[in-house]
DNA sequence: ATCACTTGTGGGAGCGCTCCCACGGTACCT
DNA sequence: AGGTACCGTGGGAGCGCTCCCACAAGTGAT
C-alpha cells in the first residue's frame, strides 16, 4: 500500500490514472457493475489495492444523493434501553442482518423532548436513507414526520389495526392465546390478566387473545379479572393487590410481561399464595427475569431477534425501491411473527 | 416553512437568492461567523425560516472535509456493553456533554474480528472526526491505527504509564489505597487482593495502592494474599478458592471489581465466614449489583459519567486545534478523577 | 485630498464522487 | 457491402457546500 504523493488519500482519479482507465470504469467497477470486462476489472482492483484507494464517503453521499445509514430510533431514554433486554435483543438481530452489507446504523435516543428536536432536525437534514421505529405509542407524531419526510421506515409493533407504514411484530393475539390455553389445560378457571399500557397495540392484541380463549374454551370472560397494567414491576403489584382484592377467588395470573408478573409474584407471596400451587403465574417476553424468578416463570418468547432481522430486510427493499422509479406499489407490508409459550414451573 | 420549487430540499444558493444576498454570506451566517451585519444576518434568517433550509451534511463534508461525527467505539461484544454499567453511565455523560453540540454520536462495537475489519475499513475512510475509545487492553493495536491515520482519539483508561493518546482515567491508585486504609482502620491485618486482569493498566495500578497503602502503614505485604482475577465473577470464586486454601488466617479482602467480589462472597459463604464478622469485603466500581448484595457492599465508586464528559471534552478540543494550523504542541494530556469510597456494611 | 486599513460582501474554484451521453469496436443481420 | 444492435469505455456536468480572493465602502491618520 503506496501513499498518494498529494500526501492526502487517493482519489478515484488516481486510481483510474493508475490503472490507465477512464473515472468512469473505476466508478463501475467499485460499485460492482457487471458492465465491465475482466481485464480491466482485474486492472482497476490491483490499482485500488496498491494506493488502498477506500471511496470518500461524503462526496458519495453528495452525487448519488444517499447516505449509505439508517438509524435505528428508541423513543424511550438511555436508561431503559440499557434495562430492558428486548432492545439489545432487537440490536442483535438487527446488527447481524446489517453486517453483510455497506449499510451504517446509528443508534439514537429521543426520549426527552430536547433530543426529540434534534431528531426532527437530524432527518429533515436526510442524513439517513431509512429508519427503524421501536417501541412505539399510539399518539406518537413520529410515523408521520417519517411519511411526510418521505423517508422509508419500519416500526416494530404497529400503532393500530390501520398502521400504514410497514411493520413487524409478533403475533400478540397468539401469544395470549396460548398462554391462557395452557393455564386452562393446567385445569385453571378463574384466570386473571394484567395488561400491558393500554395506549399500545401489542397490549390490546393479548387482550383480545385472553378473552377469545375464554371464549372459544366456552367460558364466559369475567370483566372483574383484567386489570389494566403498564408492562412494569411496580404497575403488576399495583394490579395483583387489586384483583386480590376484588377476585380473591383467582387461581392463575397471565400478566402482559415478565416483569409485571415479577410484581404480582411479591404481592401473591406477601398475601400467602404460593406459586403455583394456589396461583399460577404466566408471564410474556421469556426474558432473563423469568428464568432466574422463583419458581421459574412459564413465559410466551417473542423471537425478538428475528424481528430485528425482518425490519432490517424489508426497510432495505424499501430504499432499493425507491431509488429509480417511485414504484408506487403502496401494498402494505406487515409481518406478523410466531410466538412460543415456555413452559416452566410457575404454572 | 415554504416548499421549494425544485420539489426537493432548499439549497444555499436558494436561500441566497431569497434574502438577496450572496452565497457566501449565508454560509457565514448558517456558521456563525461574526463578520455578518446585522440587517444581513437577520435577512438571512428569516429565508432560512420561510424555506425551512437545512444544510446538506455530505456538501458540507466534501467542502470542508469533516463530518461533525465521532465515534465511541466499544471493543467488546454488544452483549457485555449491556450487561455492564460501566458503558451505559460512560454513554450518559458523553451524550450529556454532546447534546449541546453539532456533533453526532455513532456506536461501534468491535468485539470480533469481522467487526474490527470493519471499523479499521471505517476509520480509514474517515468518516469520523474522532474517536473515543473505551476499555482497551495493553496488546490492542487500535490506537496505533489511529494514530497513523492521524485521527484525534481520546482513550479511557491508558494501556500504560508511557500512553501517547490522551486519556481520562479515574485514579486507581488512590481508590485502592482508600480501600485498603478504610479496612486497615477497621482493625483488618490479613488484607487480601483478589486483582482484575494483569494486562490492563488500571488492575495494576489498583495493586500498587494496595501494596503502598500497605507499606505506608508500615505493614509488610505478603505476596501469598495477592491472588490474580480477570474482573469477572467465575475469576473472583477461583480467587477466593485458592486465597483460602493458601491463607485460612486472612480477614479481608479487597476485589478489583464489584461482581469478583460478588463471587468472592459465594465462595467465603460456603466456606462459613460471615461478612462483615470474620471477613470483610471492598469492591470496586460501585455498580448496582454491589447496593443489592447482601450485606450491601463497600466498594470504590469510579466518576463514569464525568469521565465520559471529559474525554468528550477533551476530543472536541483535539478536533479543532488540528483544524488550521497543525498546533504540534502534543503536550501530553492525561486526566486523572478522584475517586470515592463508598461504605456499606460488608466491611 | 491621499493613503492605509478595516469591514462586509459576492462569487469563482474546487472538494470527490455518480450519472449519463457519446463514441469506437465487434457481431450479427439483411 | 451496408445497416442495426449492443457492448465496454471515457469523460463532461453537476451534486451543495466551504474557502478564499477580490472589491466596494467606510474610517481615520497624514
Amino acid at each position: 500500500m503506496v501513499r498518494s504523493r498529494s500526501g492526502g488519500r487517493p482519489t478515484l482519479e488516481e486510481v483510474a490514472a493508475r490503472a490507465g482507465v477512464g473515472r468512469g470504469t473505476v466508478s463501475r467497477v467499485i460499485n460492482g457493475s457487471p458492465r465491465v470486462s475482466d481485464a480491466t476489472r482485474a486492472a482497476v482492483e490491483a490499482a485500488v489495492a496498491e494506493l488502498g484507494y477506500v471511496p470518500n464517503t461524503a462526496a458519495r453521499a453528495l452525487a448519488a444523493n444517499r447516505t449509505d445509514a439508517i438509524a435505528l430510533v428508541v423513543p424511550e431514554p438511555e436508561t431503559r434501553f440499557f434495562a430492558e433486554p428486548y432492545f439489545s435483543d432487537m440490536l442483535k438481530g438487527v446488527g447481524a442482518e446489517l453486517s453483510d452489507t455497506e449499510m451504517q446504523l446509528l443508534l439514537i435516543f429521543a426520549g426527552s423532548d430536547r433530543e426529540r428536536q434534534r431528531l426532527a432536525q437530524y432527518l429533515a437534514a436526510h442524513r439517513v436513507d431509512g429508519v427503524l421505529l421501536v417501541s412505539v405509542h399510539a399518539d406518537d407524531p413520529l410515523p408521520d414526520l417519517l411519511a411526510q419526510l418521505e423517508i422509508p421506515a419500519v416500526i416494530s409493533g404497529p400503532r393500530s389495526a390501520q398502521e400504514t407504514l410497514t411493520s413487524v411484530d409478533s403475533d400478540n393475539y397468539g401469544g395470549a392465546r396460548s398462554a391462557v390455553e395452557h393455564l386452562l389445560a393446567r385445569g385453571r378457571r378463574r384466570i386473571a390478566h394484567i395488561t400491558g399500557r393500554l395506549d399500545v397495540y401489542g397490549a390490546q392484541r393479548r387482550i383480545d387473545g385472553y378473552r377469545e380463549a375464554l371464549r372459544d374454551a366456552g367460558h364466559a370472560v369475567d370483566e372483574d379479572l383484567i386489570e389494566p397494567g403498564d408492562f412494569t414491576e411496580e404497575g403488576g403489584r399495583r394490579a395483583m393487590t387489586e384483583l386480590l382484592a376484588r377476585c380473591p377467588d383467582l387461581d392463575a395470573v397471565f400478566a402482559a410481561s415478565d416483569v409485571t408478573a415479577a410484581g404480582a409474584r411479591q404481592v401473591l407471596r406477601e398475601a400467602g399464595r404460593r406459586t403455583p400451587e394456589d396461583v399460577a403465574l404466566v408471564g410474556y417476553d421469556d426474558s432473563a427475569i423469568a428464568r432466574h424468578m422463583e419458581p421459574p416463570l412459564t413465559s410466551v418468547r417473542q423471537p425478538i431477534e428475528e424481528m430485528g432481522r425482518r425490519m432490517i430486510d424489508l426497510l432495505l427493499t424499501e430504499i432499493a425501491d425507491r431509488r429509480p422509479a417511485v414504484s408506487r406499489g403502496l401494498e402494505r407490508r406487515q409481518v406478523v411473527l410466531a410466538t412460543e409459550l415456555v413452559e416452566r414451573t410457575s404454572s
